[in-house]
DNA sequence: TAATATTGATTGTCGTGACAACATTGTCAT
DNA sequence: ATGACAATGTTGTCACGACAATCAATATTA
């Protein structure tokens, strides 16, 4: 795979109206929305009401027990506003628990619940069994590259975004 | 994964738990926010107040031009009921019509206007400039390679979505 | 120390995505 | 032609992303 490679002549056409189909953009959403879903869709048969974004926050929680919600915004790329509202809901199924931080009263300090550990550990293999279907077909080497590409394109989006 | 054959030394740490920072979902989450991110300040910085969705819906539909709201929600991937508000929006702000078909009476037929025409091709640059932005660095090979691996996820998750 | 700026978090608004329920109109099999 | 079914579009709900305004607490500085 990977290598489709040796084609050198390009289609000579240059694009120069803006083309939706040419849109690599296009693909990235297409590939983020309709990933979002199977996820989504794969929590809920499995009997959790717990959405992608949600599960992006446990994930991030099992890893780093204690963050304050600005940190954990930004290792999420949620901005406060949204961090607030996704670990309200997170409370309210029982699954985070908010602790005030004693070095600043500003703060709160974020810790899973029992049962929020165990959500997360349930999830973890309806996770990974997604992400193994979805890059079927894929080597290593596919997945690496492709990595190596999107993170030059992050760092060029982050210029434009100071 | 599958065939990774050939391919003996990878890098020995088999993951088995769950990690953010291995997922490539994560990096084209990333890209896809930043990316429109940057996009919508561009068009605002302008003076636009069009969002990239609401762009989506006027490139495509210069280039289709009388569909009916079912048609453009599949090529912009957004649902009946989305379209309905984005083209809402797009009418209030006098950018699209809305004009009743003559042989299905449940359906409309969706036109720019001619103030949707001249924004259409006023952001039309914009987004070019955006897109040339965002790709710096990478060689048209690179993205081609890039938009065969992304489609390929795609039929993998379409394969799950029905 | 007092005045000012910065930071952590909340609330509210708008736009969008997913989903469900609905009315109207079309299609098709019988 | 009728009755079941499908398709078009609307409305409403919840979750989430971006943004602005706000409050309280902490840092900075003058």
């Amino acid at each position: 795979m990977a290598k489709t490679g040796t084609k050198p002549p390009r289609s000579a056409t240059k694009v120069k109206s803006y083309s939706l189909d040419q849109s690599l953009g296009f693909s990235i959403y297409r590939v983020h929305t309709q990933g979002t879903n199977v996820l989504r869709r794969a929590f809920q048969a499995a009997g959790y009401d717990v959405t992608p974004e949600q599960w992006g926050v446990l994930a991030r929680l099992r890893e780093e027990e204690g963050a304050n919600q600005t940190q954990l915004g930004q290792k999420t790329l949620k901005d406060r506003h949204n961090i607030t509202r996704i670990l309200n809901l997170l409370e309210k199924r029982g699954y985070i628990e908010r602790r005030p931080d004693k070095a600043d009263k500003r703060a709160y300090r974020v810790f899973l619940t029992a049962a929020g550990r165990a959500t997360q550990e349930e999830l973890a293999p309806i996770a990974l069994d997604y992400r193994k279907s979805a890059f079927k077909g894929l080597t290593q080497e596919d997945l690496r590259t492709m990595r190596i590409l999107l993170e030059r394109i992050v760092k060029n989006l982050e210029k434009r975004l100071q």
